[in-house]
DNA sequence: TAAGTATTTAAGTAATTACTTAAATATAAA
DNA sequence: TTTATATTTAAGTAATTACTTAAATACTTA
């Protein structure tokens, strides 16, 4: 079964903007911060939370922090949520 | 755009296992309350915000409560998640 | 009506969460 | 090298969450 991690990643609000943000195309940290009224290092342990869940990828470009979506977890959410709209 | 409420209510194992229990068949609170160590009080909070979230109805029965899936919600949640897997 | 069963509400609490600012780390550019 | 930029980590805190037990409410049955 699906960590519970990653329902707990999709229950923030901001942390489900940050991946709205990132469907459109990868950024960086900061422009992700840009987006935000929120300190740096407040979205820095929002996007650590999406990558423990394993809901995005971090790769390291030079002094940057490219951040991108992982679209594979988000299948095994949807496939349970799913089961409760269709007959199985 | 959905309500914060049911990202935050499916965010819980406990909240989910309900689910679970409701994809089966209808429930009263309980059975559900039954078929765990938590003490009933604690179920029906559970319940209480499943209900706020519109994820599951409740439905005074003499003196049990039953409770039942709202399915329609579950769809606005996997639209939402689909498309981070889909092109739109 | 009194007693029993089902459920919820209230009040309290420990743990977790979502932030903040300051400091640390890593890379780039002057 | 020093200075600037990008990001993360650390430490602290206020708010929220997930429980608990006890009391309240609602219904049923003797």
């Amino acid at each position: 079964m699906l960590n519970n991690d990653v329902y707990k990643a999709l229950s923030d609000e901001n942390r489900r903007r940050i991946l709205d943000i990132l469907h459109e195309k990868d950024h960086t940290a900061g422009e992700i911060a840009d987006q935000f009224t929120m300190s740096k290092a407040g979205i820095s342990q929002h996007l650590n939370i999406l990558k423990q869940a394993e809901l995005v990828y971090a790769k390291k470009q030079g002094q940057y922090v490219l951040y991108s979506l992982n679209t594979s977890v988000f299948q095994e959410v949807v496939r349970w949520l799913m089961k409760f709209n269709k007959e199985e």
